[in-house]
DNA sequence: CTTTCAGCCTGACGGC
DNA sequence: TGCCGTCAGGCTGAAA
């Protein structure tokens, strides 16, 4: 489940592959995605060169010569494969030629992904703060919590207008090591806490990318998953286990219709 | 305006 | 062995 690190991670490992290139060819195989792939994306994509790669939340996103962007979101099950084809070659979506002789394949089972060209940034939707970056402080945090008292604190961390990239894994394991309840409203944050939520975010996300880093590119993974990662998860999935740092038998429930997680113990 | 929630989709998994 | 039901999750758009 690509969240940020896992795109992150992505957009350095294609980045060589594709910045420089020119775009010879483009096959649409299937344009059933969430977003349904433009009929005339091919002749709008073809020829052009990529100049750079980044990531916008979980928007990756490549500058191109002339005007626009090219954005790709992997969904849940999305995969940017370069190189041969994958493997398992079903629901490969769509397939890129470059002036190298190099291939890049858009894979996405579940078709939840999208890509799509646009122009200006705001075309991605209302994407709030980059979780990474020095503008996602204890201040910004707080003025976000004042602004949606109401609202739990998990979902507000996941809400992609508010703070972009962080999903539900992150969300619960941030939570976990800030010793932050997901339930908790926001109206009952205390400034300290606000603190060290910000700061697990930033923990977690860089743990992750540094971990996702080398074995995202191959994809042998039958999940994609990053290696190691899923070995240094606290909270999530682990319903009824008894937290590894205190003991304390770990919660489960549903929150904003996603598996929510938490130690008894140590999240108040 | 804000907040909630069904629905999209396939693969994995458990029960029988 | 295989069939069936359930669940997972990011995001959207409609409803409350």
């Amino acid at each position: 489940m690509p969240e940020l690190p896992e795109v992150e991670t992505i957009c350095r490992t294609v980045a060589p592959y594709l910045v420089g290139r020119r775009i010879e060819e483009v096959q649409v195989h299937d344009k059933r995605l969430r977003r349904p792939v433009d009929p005339e994306f091919h002749e709008k994509l073809t020829g052009r060169r990529v100049l750079a790669a980044r990531r916008r939340g979980k928007y990756l996103v490549f500058e191109l010569d002339g005007e626009g962007a090219w954005a790709v979101h992997l969904g849940m099950s999305g995969r940017l494969i370069v190189g041969r084809p994958p493997q398992a070659a079903r629901h490969v979506h769509v397939e890129i030629r470059l002036d190298d002789g190099g291939s890049l394949y858009f894979q996405d089972p579940r078709r939840f992904g999208a890509c799509f060209l646009f122009h200006e940034d705001q075309d991605l939707g209302n994407l709030g703060i980059e979780p990474l970056a020095d503008d996602f402080d204890e201040a910004a945090l707080w003025v976000l919590r004042t602004a949606h008292k109401r609202l739990m604190i998990k979902t507000l961390l996941m809400d992609q207008r508010f703070v972009v990239g962080v999903g539900n894994i992150y969300a619960n394991e941030a939570l976990h090591i800030a010793g932050v309840r997901p339930t908790r409203r926001c109206a009952r944050l205390r400034r300290r806490e606000a603190t060290r939520i910000v700061a697990a975010v930033k923990l977690v996300l860089q743990r992750a990318i540094a971990l996702g880093g080398s074995s995202l590119l191959d994809y042998r993974d039958a999940n994609g998953q990053p290696g190691g990662f899923q070995r240094t998860l606290r909270v999530y999935g682990r319903g009824g286990e008894a937290c590894e740092v205190c003991g304390s038998e770990i919660r489960a429930r549903t929150v904003g219709g996603r598996g929510t997680f938490w130690c008894s113990g140590c999240q108040s």
